[in-house]
DNA sequence: CTGTTAGCGCTTTCAC
DNA sequence: GTGAAAGCGCTAACAG
C-alpha cells in the first residue's frame, strides 16, 4: 500500500502538502495540488483511517448495540441507525447483545476500543443501571434507544407507549371488551410497564373492574404461556394484549393451545408485531412505533451530544401509530355488528 | 486515559515489560508482573487498539456485508457469523447493502479502510463480478456466502439448492401435483438459479410435461405478482412454489389477489420462509437453509484464508432441509386422500 | 529477565 | 504557499 510519501516524493512536495489537499485544510496553489491529485491517483494511495484516526483521536465511526437484531422493531431501527450514519458520513459499528448483559458489557468494551465516537445502545433487560454511570464517568458519549431509563441523565428516544396503550384500550371497550388479558412480561424494561401504566389508565377510563382484568409479568415466557393457555379456558376473556413480538408468539400460541382462536372468539392486539403484517393470518391489529425514526432520531441526539458534552440530557419520544385490522375488528364482545 | 508510560512509571518498569505482560509475549518475572498489573489496575489503563492495530498491521475484527439483514435467513447467517467471530475473539463489523451494488462497493471501501482482517460478503444480486477481481488484487482475504460466483476462484459457502429443489419437488409430483408455477426472481441470484435447475430437474424426474409449467423470473416483483395473478385465475395450476422470502410474499399476495387460499385450493411451498413458521397461518412447507451454520463455516473459511493467503479456493455447500407443513399436506392434486 | 529505541502513517504546530 | 519535525500509543527488534 502506497503511503503520503510515496505520494509526496511522487508529487515533489512535502508530505504535509499533501496531508493538507487530502483534507482541504489550508490553501494549496492549484498547480501544486493538481500534481498532488496525480500523484494520489497514479500511487492509488488511500488514505490509512487507523494512522488518521490515532493521531485525530477521531474515528468518525459510531456504534449501536441492540439487545435483539432478529426482532422486527429493532432490526427498523437499526436500519434507521444506519441510513441516518451513514447520510453524515459516519461508519456504524453493530452489535448484538442477545438480551444478556455480559454480552452487552462486552460489546460496549469492545467499541470503546475501537474508539467509537458515540454509542446508541437499545439495552438488555437486565443491565445494571450503574453501567450507564460508568459510561459516562468515562465521558463516552451515549443515546439510549427504546429501552429506556427512568431517573438517569441521559440522551433517549423511545416510543409514547403510555399513550398508545390508553388509545388501543379506548378502542378495545369503545368495542364493548371489558375482560381483558395483558401480555406484560419482563418489568424491567420500560417501554413494558409504560405499556401497562396505560393499560391501567385504561381500565380507569372506561371504568371497568380491574378484578376482572389478567395482567400476566414476568422474564419466563414460557410460564407466562401457561398461565395464559390456564386462564383462557373460561370463555369469558374477550381479548388478549402482548406488549411485544415475543410475547405476542408466546401469545398466539397460548391461543391456539388453549384451542380459543383470533378472531373468530376472541379478539387480539399486540404491540411492535410482524413484519408482513397482512401476510400474517389473521391479520393482527398492532400499535406500532416509529421505529426508523426513532433509529435517525438517535443519530441526532448522539452528534448532538458529541458536539456539546455538556449539554443538558434530553428525552425524546415519538408517537405510535394504531393499526386496526381484523383480529379486533372480526370479533367484537358485547355489541352487535352486522 | 492511561497510557503504557503510566502503567510503566507507576510499576517501575519499562513500558516494553508492559507491554510484554499484556500480549503474554515474553517471560516476565511473577513479582515485576505482579506489579504491572496491579498499576494497569490502579491507572485504569485500556489497551488502545487503534496504535496497536495500526503497529500490528491486524485488527482482529472481520467485516460483513449482508444484501438485507431483515430478511430472515440473512438474520440468521448474521448470528451465526457474529456467535463465531466471538468465540474467536474476534470483532465484527456489519454492514447493510439493501441489494444495492453502490452501497455495497462503499460498505467493502469502508471496512478495508477500517482494516478488517478480512470480509464476508452476502452480495448484492446486481455486483459486478470485477468487484471480486479487484478485491482479490488487494489482496483482501474474502469469503462469498448464500450469494456465490459461479467460475470465480474465490472462497464460497452456501447450500444445495439444486438438490433441495429436487427433494421439494419429489414430494410433491408424489402427491400428484401436475402443474406447477415456480416463482425464480432476478436469475443473476446464483441460489436462485439453481433452484430453478432443480425445478427442471424435478419435471423431468416426475416425465411432466414442460409445456404446463409456469416459470416466473424477473427483477421486478410486482410484474412477477401480477403475472402469477394471472396465472391463477386458471384453475388448473395446482401449486406454487416461491424461492425465496420476498418471493413468498409476493406469491401469497398473489394467491390472494387471485382469490385462491392455501391449502384449501392450491398448495404452496417457499424456500428460506418465514420466523415462527408455527405461527404464520397457514403453516407453510419450508425448504430451510442452515443459515446459522453457514455463517459459522463462513468464519472458518475466512480464518483459513486469512491464514493461508495462497491455498486453493474451496466452495463448501450445506444441505437444506425440507419442513413439510400444511400447505402442501392440506391440498392434494390427482389423489384422494383421506 | 528487562530496557532502549526505531518506527507504523498520519496531523499539526512552528518556521520560513 | 510550503516544508521540517514532533509526536499519537503501541510492538518488536536489538542489546544487555
Amino acid at each position: 500500500m502506497a503511503t503520503m510519501v510515496d505520494v509526496a516524493r511522487m508529487a515533489g512536495v512535502s508530505i504535509s502538502t499533501v496531508s493538507h489537499v487530502l483534507n482541504g485544510t489550508r490553501n494549496v496553489e492549484p498547480k501544486t495540488r493538481g500534481r498532488v491529485l496525480q500523484a494520489i491517483e497514479r500511487t492509488g494511495y488511500r488514505q490509512d483511517t487507523l494512522a488518521r484516526a490515532m493521531r485525530r483521536s477521531k474515528t468518525d465511526s459510531i456504534g449501536l448495540i441492540v439487545s435483539d437484531a432478529g426482532e422486527p422493531a429493532f432490526a427498523e431501527m437499526a436500519h434507521g441507525v444506519e441510513q441516518a450514519a451513514a447520510d453524515r458520513g459516519l461508519t456504524l459499528l453493530l452489535a448484538n447483545s442477545a438480551e444478556d448483559a455480559d454480552r452487552e458489557q462486552r460489546a460496549i468494551r469492545t467499541l470503546l476500543e475501537r474508539r467509537v465516537d458515540g454509542l446508541i445502545l437499545a439495552r438488555a433487560a437486565n443491565t445494571d443501571p450503574n453501567l450507564l454511570t460508568s459510561l459516562q464517568q468515562e465521558k463516552a458519549p451515549v443515546v439510549l434507544l427504546d429501552r429506556l431509563y427512568h431517573d438517569v441523565p441521559v440522551d433517549q428516544i423511545g416510543a409514547e407507549n403510555r399513550d398508545s396503550m390508553r388509545r388501543l384500550m379506548a378502542h378495545l371497550t369503545g368495542l364493548g371488551h371489558r375482560r381483558f388479558a395483558v401480555v406484560a412480561g419482563d418489568t424491567r424494561v420500560p417501554a413494558l410497564t409504560e405499556r401497562l401504566d396505560g393499560f391501567h389508565d385504561g381500565v380507569r377510563d372506561a371504568g371497568l373492574d380491574a378484578a376482572d382484568q389478567l395482567v400476566l409479568t414476568g422474564v419466563d415466557v414460557g410460564a407466562v404461556r401457561a398461565l395464559l393457555v390456564a386462564d383462557l379456558a373460561d370463555r369469558s376473556r374477550t381479548v388478549v394484549i402482548a406488549c411485544s413480538t415475543p410475547l405476542a408468539v408466546a401469545a398466539l400460541e397460548a391461543l391456539d393451545g388453549a384451542g380459543r382462536s383470533t378472531p373468530d372468539d376472541i379478539a387480539f392486539a399486540t404491540f411492535d408485531g410482524f413484519t408482513n403484517p397482512d401476510l400474517f393470518r389473521p391479520r393482527l391489529t398492532t400499535v406500532r412505533q416509529p421505529a426508523f425514526d426513532m433509529g435517525v432520531a438517535a443519530v441526532g441526539l448522539l452528534i448532538e451530544r458529541i458536539e456539546a458534552p455538556d449539554a443538558y440530557p434530553r428525552t425524546v419520544r415519538l408517537r405510535q401509530t394504531l393499526e386496526l385490522r381484523e383480529s379486533t375488528e372480526g370479533f367484537t364482545a358485547g355489541t352487535a355488528e352486522a
